[in-house]
DNA sequence: CGAAAAAATGCACACGCGGTCATTAACTTA
DNA sequence: TAAGTTAATGACCGCGTGTGCATTTTTTCG
């Protein structure tokens, strides 16, 4: 009763024809006559038949397929990006392979490494940074690699990342302009790349600017971490400025400070984020924050996907304040 | 320079065994000698060997492809689900090929026909309905499938969905308790049937309770549709509660009534949620809400998916009340 | 040491498909 | 109608594996 797939040779035979024609039916281009073309559809049909892409993949060497590994994939920032590139992956007619490397980090490779295995063409690494040696094996292997927000110093990979620093560098003007003169500076403990380009960044130009500057940095990049670092530095009455480098940080850092902490935002702290998460728009948060483009983000990773050979490995995106109500 | 895959057969000729060897040594109880198991293993680390998946599951009909189709992948609720059910997936060695149905409605049927097409050995609907045709195809090709929060008439699917209306008799009879004459019942215009089970059941339970009820669904399920839902109600003073279908509309509702409206809650308004998800616990709202527990949806679904013949095909998962402050 | 049992090995086939090539049928043109 | 041209067709091979089977090598044990 349960019987496997119905294969090309079943639907030749009902049709009276040969294998091959089979084939030709099902492949653009392929030379059939009108008539064995309709028998052959006719069978395929009342047979249930399709085409086995595994085969097919298997002697013409294209799987189609495209493997995207990142974690933490609740997030509303991945979740969101997740969302436009399966959409997009599909539209090309590209399958979408999805791994969730849960413990971030370290299990990337072993990942990367099932993505051969199922022969990918291409790999986009959402979050998490390879090792070197799984990247030399892409490139002997010809499978395209795509590193979101991850800055590395090859020219041999694709690298589609957000402009983190003008990005700080707006977020730092904006706090001076909201004439701050004590800040914190929130990140997570996991100290992705991207984070600490922010977070760099803006120290410098606050430096510069001669405006005291308080780091933190802890747990996990989620809104209980930013929540927590409220606690913690918001006893510091004197500090009237926040740069979190992720929404998610801000949204918690922005309760903890008007919830717990008895702060106005923004008459006595102003706090700028980083992303444009869709619930940095909601009416409860408002917040100013630093707007990456999700469109153009995958846009170019799209476009770095399907060009056969991709003119720039270092793809930039621009970022841009999006002012709110949460800087003065 | 950019060659293409290393194959078995090469491996063998570099180890100077026959392929069988190199075959039996990447398969588990395969008879080898631990000497041409030691050089086969050489070979293929020199080499850079990975077993070709694809051409492994041609023969054993085995493509361990769970296909997975689910629309509106940025959403809290579904990509939280998406988070776990995709690390459970990876746990059990099985892969995830993602479609997303980003028309939602109308445009799964060809995403489950391409899915035949991979040999999925199953397939885990997030959201949308199959047509029943394609079900039929399913159980004629052997390939479970399962459906999430969606209820049909069949005994041949696997459906795993949570209480929706025990949850919308909770989410009642906490507005009843706090002591609501006239409540909105807010939900979005998609009407998926999740929605409509829980609008239903807790329209029935306040005729049941002489409560008057206010109807309102429009837009997707969305922050924004919650938000236009409470400027749309709130012009009427009688209204003293709300439940929202779920947590994004009861967000956006509750701010358009503190915000804009003029409401207190829980003061002059009770609000109740559905799903649970993260953002109802951020300290500017702390939704009541009914919990639906992912972490146990996404247990029944890998269970459905694993064992050989599942017991039971409706799994129907508890739901509770999770009580903030929202609800007087 | 020799026979029996066990382990290891290579060969060949199957999996389902696309593509090449030679062969045949259909059509065109003088 | 005959010759020439084009379209259609089927047989066969290769893609990279796993596995049954027969054969050879190793181990065990009396």
């Amino acid at each position: 009763m349960v019987r496997g797939f119905v294969t090309a040779e079943e639907v030749a035979k009902k049709a009276g024809v040969s294998r091959s024609a089979v084939s030709r039916t099902f492949t653009p281009g392929g030379s059939v006559s009108k008539a064995v073309r309709r028998k052959v559809i006719k069978a395929a049909q009342d047979l249930g038949y399709r085409v086995n892409r595994l085969a097919q993949g298997l002697n013409n060497d294209r799987s189609n397929l495209i493997g995207v590994v990142g974690a933490n994939l609740g997030s509303p920032f991945i979740s969101k990006q997740l969302d436009l590139l399966s959409i997009g992956l599909l539209r090309r007619g590209l399958q979408c392979l999805l791994l969730n490397a849960a413990d971030a980090r370290k299990d990337i490779a072993p990942l990367i490494e099932l993505l051969f295995e199922f022969r990918a063409q291409a790999i986009v690494v959402l979050s998490g940074e390879p090792p070197a040696s799984i990247i030399d094996e892409c490139m002997a292997n010809g499978v395209r690699l795509i590193l979101i927000n991850q800055k590395l110093d090859r020219t041999d990979t694709n690298m589609v990342l957000s402009d983190d620093s003008h990005g700080a560098d707006l977020a730092a003007m904006r706090l001076i302009e909201a004439k701050c003169r004590k800040v914190a500076v929130i990140s997570s403990g996991s100290q992705t790349p991207a984070q600490v380009r922010r977070a760099t960044a803006f120290s410098q130009r606050m430096a510069l600017e001669d405006v005291e500057v308080v780091p933190w940095s802890d747990g996990t990049t989620s809104y209980e971490s930013g929540y927590q670092a409220g606690r913690d530095l918001l006893g510091d009455k004197a500090i009237d400025g926040a740069f979190c480098v992720t929404d998610l940080l801000a949204l918690g850092f922005m309760d903890a400070a008007r919830l717990e902490m008895g702060r106005r935002v923004p008459e006595d702290l102003s706090i700028v984020g980083f992303d444009d998460i869709p619930q940095a728009g909601w009416k409860s948060y408002q917040l100013t924050t630093v707007g990456q483009s999700f469109e153009a983000l995958t846009e170019k990773v799209l476009t770095a996907l399907a060009s056969d050979e991709p003119e720039t490995r270092l793809q930039i995106v621009p970022v841009s304040l999006v002012e709110r109500i949460t800087a003065r």
